[in-house]
DNA sequence: ATCCACACACTGATATATCAGTTTAACGTT
DNA sequence: AACGTTAAACTGATATATCAGTGTGTGGAT
């Protein structure tokens, strides 16, 4: 093999924290796609995160892949990747696992919960009945208390596995929520407080069969907040902005390679 | 910006078969840990899998990463990667997860699985317990099976994100089994004509708590087996193989670049 | 005016090369 | 012989560049 020329040299950038920049890309896109910066079923573009986050292509398509496999964002191969939107199907199946793992959890935390941790569930319940009974301002509060609340449970239950299982379910939920403002409709006044009332009570066959319900109830108001989010993307259809094209110079002209800039 | 030297001509390489690389390279890397061709605890080279693979470090290392959210493989940053060895404690994380979504399952086949689909079921679970009973050589057989067995409830229970979740949760055990062949206890001997006659019993109450039962049950053989395994693992401990040295110059010559090969 | 083909910009996928950190074998010292 | 030192060799992480496929809009044909 023939000598190669020097390489340019490089700048290097010290990576920030310690963190690769493939997690770091993973956090930032995550969250923008929780935040609503790109919203339900909106294309996103790689190589416009890239510049964005100040790094090359390649960690925000390795964070793109692991997005996928989350079940966040959808790619088609050499055409485009767009945020994720859930059939009624998928919201279905998806409260399936959530109802196995939540079930599992309220049972755990029956049988193993310390006096102080059934305490601390109880009094976050009665907070948590007292946001959902407020006014429209507080809902994001009550949902990211709820996602707590569910959290917490897993937590007491002293399993680690179930309680990234649970978070991940409920990042999902968050997303299909947070979308679509509009159709809210507040649980029962007593809601939580009659949930953490059976958690608490030592007996893991009731906890499974209350906190089944509970998540039955969820799945009915996702369902309605997503019909309400596909008429939103319905009525403004996904579409890649591109840049204007140059005045097709006539004919047979193959030249003109004229490298587009940059 | 100085111009660049015209980059060599590279050889394309047609994608097989429509599929991505990096999907490829996840595929393999899988099947040849599962296979236990890369033992457990074992080191994984990413450029050696690249060179077996022909194909760049790229694909592979989405891969390893893949692998790495899947629980399979853990990566060191800059040091290398090795086939996870579960410890004790994570089996039963992870057994808990399980036991969520296999009684979720039994559940749903109680409820919905069709009359045909009952019978099957039976009949499976009949020629599982053969298999167990069996001669030691139909071990990997009745593994096999029994994952068929698992799969086949799930898909009676008509929810496809479900399916895959136990795939997932199989695919693991498979490999703690796998590479631990030492240890075998069969199951009872009507151990899966139980399970199956429960299961076909339209009773969904007892379908989970029968299932549960048939879990934790799981949960024991694989703890056994784990100690086999590790027993083994600590024996030859996990080192980097590495190319010979050459001496080194005696003292003070910074000379001598010496590329290595290739 | 309507329709269709084609060029171009943009997409994700991949190859190559380099970087910066870690491990370990060979060396020199005790 | 036993023990720290050190640099070779190897690791995953990342940058850059190219490839090959898609979708859109322009422009010519009808």
């Amino acid at each position: 093999m023939a000598e190669r020329p020097a390489p340019q040299p490089r700048r290097k950038r010290p990576r920030a924290g310690g963190v690769s920049l493939t997690s770091r890309a993973y956090e930032a896109i995550r969250s923008a796609i929780l935040s609503g910066e790109l919203p339900l079923g909106g294309p996103i573009s790689g190589r416009g995160l890239a510049r964005r986050l100040r790094m090359s292509l390649l960690p925000v398509a390795q964070a793109l892949r692991q997005l996928e496999n989350d079940g966040l964002v959808e790619s088609r191969p050499r055409a485009g990747t767009v945020v994720r939107m859930p059939t009624a199907e998928d919201i279905r199946g998806h409260y399936v696992i959530r109802e196995a793992l939540e079930t599992q959890s309220a049972r755990l935390f029956a049988e193993r919960a310390t006096i102080a941790e059934r305490r601390e569930l109880r009094a976050m319940a009665a907070a948590l009945d007292t946001l959902y009974a407020g006014k429209g301002g507080a809902r994001q509060d009550a949902n990211r208390t709820h996602a707590t609340f569910h959290h917490r449970i897993a937590e007491c239950a002293g399993c680690p596995e179930l309680v990234s299982a649970i978070e991940k379910s409920h990042v999902l939920v968050l997303n299909w929520l947070y979308n679509s403002a509009a159709d809210f409709h507040p649980p029962p006044r007593r809601w939580h407080r009659d949930l953490a009332e059976v958690l608490t009570r030592d007996d893991p066959e009731a906890a499974d069969r209350k906190m089944r319900e509970h998540v039955r109830f969820g799945l009915e108001t996702v369902l309605r907040r997503l019909a309400a989010s596909q008429r939103l993307a319905d009525a403004a259809p996904r579409v890649f902005i591109r840049q204007r094209r140059r005045r097709q110079s006539s004919a047979k002209n193959p030249i003109q390679p004229t490298k587009p800039k940059r």
